[in-house]
DNA sequence: CCAGCTTATGGACATTTGACCATATTATCA
DNA sequence: TGATAATATGGTCAAATGTCCATAAGCTGG
């Protein structure tokens, strides 16, 4: 990723403020701020989409500061710390493989919500008691993933089976010895729900 | 809280989703999407803002919806379901709990990161390989937190015990048997960076 | 039946927007 | 010295924006 200049990156950080506000300034927002003509942003921000900070989307023929996109590449989201070169600070740029966000696991337009898993069923999958777990709405599961079934008014997560006449939802837990439930596909009491996406644990 | 009629609740859904891509949309790209007219758009925008899920800020005499603010008190994140209530659907709102904000995990003010974990050796703790954990960074480590030490160039996650004159990285993985490593204090190799306070799994 | 709320359409308009033009200064580097 | 990149100002302009007007249909509750 090509460097910026000190300008550049007070602009981009400025933008990237404002975006975190789902604010997103215009040029003219920008230039008041930094006491800059409108013109002088207008090409920084030329060179921001030059050297890839920022990316046109859509098929606008440009209006609005709000229609440029933070590239994925642009630093937003935390920064994924791949390899440590040596002898370098732990957050140098050359450590850094990219930038994790997590918004786009979170896309609520894809009806997408988060469960807490309650219990300890799960927990040879990696998902603890208190975790959330990311689900997206389908009815539709490949055997053996992960989904969430709605037993009556109480969400479960399990592997989910279909077979011919029933639903095995089959627990992760060597130790506790769960067992698994058999479910009539008939039983209107039963609904599955979705797949699980992602799992969040927090306050660690 | 006001409640919202269906269509106002598909437009708030709407311009929220457009919202966390950094993409706040025109009323007439509201329109365009439901198939209206933009004027309907304003009305219900209008509505929104009536009830209090919209709120204009700044000084402006109203020009794009981008200027007008999700309010604070608008659904942000993603909904959390908790107990289900008999024959609500899943997202109703009797049934969701809170909002889910990641962000507040991420908070990179406070020199958050985040590690892709490689490796098996921390599954007992819900810690799978490719796993991203969320370090803070620190070098006070409560004995036996799990934290993040570098070894040279390399970045391991582990239990950490801090003893007399020496630094104890337990793994946690019955099955495969790893084991802990014990490293002089005095080893200018070793650092303790910080402790794992998060952990999120994603494409699962 | 009427009143009020919600949803909906079409037209008009002042304001703001990003793009573009020409021009100029400064600093860096070959 | 000359070329280039970056920063900066002024003015102009078509396009897009949110607001507002008038109008109307559907619905609910009094």
């Amino acid at each position: 990723m090509e460097s910026l200049t000190e300008k550049q990156q007070q602009v981009l950080a400025f933008i990237v403020g404002r975006l975190r506000e789902n604010h997103p300034p215009s040029q003219r927002e920008i230039a008041q701020h930094f006491h800059l003509a409108q013109n002088a942003v207008y090409q920084l921000v030329g060179y921001l989409k030059k050297k890839g900070y920022l990316v046109d989307v859509g098929g606008h023929r440009g209006l609005r500061l709000s229609e440029a996109y933070l590239s994925e590449v642009a630093p937003q989201g935390i920064p994924i710390v791949g390899r440590v070169a040596a002898g370098e600070p732990i957050l140098a740029e050359e450590n850094i493989e990219g930038y994790l966000s997590v918004e786009k696991l979170l896309d609520r337009s894809q009806g997408a919500f988060v469960l807490k898993v309650a219990g300890d069923s799960m927990v040879d999958d990696g998902i603890l008691d208190g975790d959330y777990v990311v689900v997206q709405l389908t009815s539709r599961l490949e055997n053996g993933q992960i989904g969430v079934v709605l037993l009556g008014d109480e969400a479960t997560v399990k592997r989910v089976f279909v077979q011919k006449d029933r639903i095995a939802l089959k627990p992760a837990n060597r130790r506790a010895r769960y067992k698994t439930r058999y479910l009539k596909r008939s039983d209107k009491d039963v609904r599955i729900v979705g797949k699980v996406v992602g799992c969040i644990r927090m306050d660690m």
